[in-house]
DNA sequence: GGGGTATGTTGACAGTGTCAGCGCCCGTGC
DNA sequence: GCACGGGCGCTGACACTGTCAACATACCCC
């Protein structure tokens, strides 16, 4: 454990996050959580959105997780790309409260490289075959990103349900197209 | 006009928003700017969350507007299609502090129509051909908003740019795989 | 032992959303 | 003609927030 109190902090975080919704995390809840003042995340972070930042990495570190595990235990490529669409998507609708932390409006593109690094290692779990990766193969896995995370804000947002739209109809257009020979 | 004082409120929130980002949209500071006092917003929405809500219904006529003239001047399926996703992103990432309100944490599905109706005139105005819609095209149409929406916060968040990944690259990939007989 | 650094604490402050209560104006019914 | 009620606006007050300053304590290196 390099930083006992560093990670404790964030635990504090996620669970308030998870318990209580994003309004509760606030430095003195977090504080008080993990036995310290209101003040003591500054002695670990910046300030309240670094502290949301390495939150969010937590949290898509936790994510990659849960994709990682139902697609490895599928076979063929088809299979593969199915089940990640599922696991993402499941996992945005049932944690949508920490799931939209990560793509909050507080974070900036170019001014949080570990939310980067975080979508560099979905990518990366993503990209199974060619890790050689030319410029078409990345644009293909940034595809299969985007829309997994647009489906899932388009349902968390948009109550797709209520609009008679099946999230399995929007994977299965999606899926077949991108396996089709 | 209906209810002058309200779309006021509007158009002063929405200035604060594109000049000085989202956290300069403070009641006070849009009461001001539209003359008014601290408390007048007050009689017009439920609290700050309903006129946020207002306000990305707001925008999201913008942008409707601002694809349909986009993908108008467009002839074949294709070449609209990607006039959609060109623009649709385009617009995202010129004006993200607005556009990213409209999917911001503050709203939770199911409980903002104005939103949800705006999300239903995009895709309206997305599906030219069949407005009968059986349920395998409403997903197709999802798909695509779906996926120009994750690509935009693909770009803003994620930085796509500094990994090599091009914007146009993803357009194509997706392009020419929808379109392909 | 002495000093410096890492860590944690309380005091104070400006800014926020929101509840209460008060004032003004205007249309309606007597 | 006038009381009245509702729509619209205002200020006072409050609890809560993130953050700056200043101070305390523990530990490590010389």
């Amino acid at each position: 454990m390099i930083d006992g109190t560093r990670s404790r902090l964030i635990e504090s975080a996620l669970t308030l996050l998870r318990e209580e919704g994003l309004d509760a995390v606030t430095l003195r809840a977090v504080g008080e959580m993990a036995g310290l003042s209101r003040m003591a995340p500054y002695r670990h972070f910046a300030d309240k959105t670094a502290l949301l930042a390495a939150l969010a990495a937590r949290v898509m570190s936790d994510i990659t997780q849960h994709i990682a595990t139902a697609v490895l235990s599928q076979g063929t490529q088809e299979e593969r790309l199915r089940a990640f669409y599922r696991s993402y998507i499941d996992y945005a609708v049932r944690n949508h409260e920490e799931y939209r932390l990560v793509f909050s409006s507080v974070f900036v593109a170019g001014r949080h490289p570990e939310i980067e690094q975080g979508i560099d290692e979905i990518m990366t779990a993503l990209s199974v075959d060619d890790g050689t990766g030319g410029p078409r193969e990345k644009a293909a896995v940034a595809a299969v990103l985007a829309s997994a995370h647009g489906i899932a804000e388009l349902v968390t947002v948009g109550d797709l349900a209520h609009k008679g739209i099946s999230t399995d109809d929007i994977i299965d257009v999606i899926v077949t197209r991108a396996t089709r020979p």
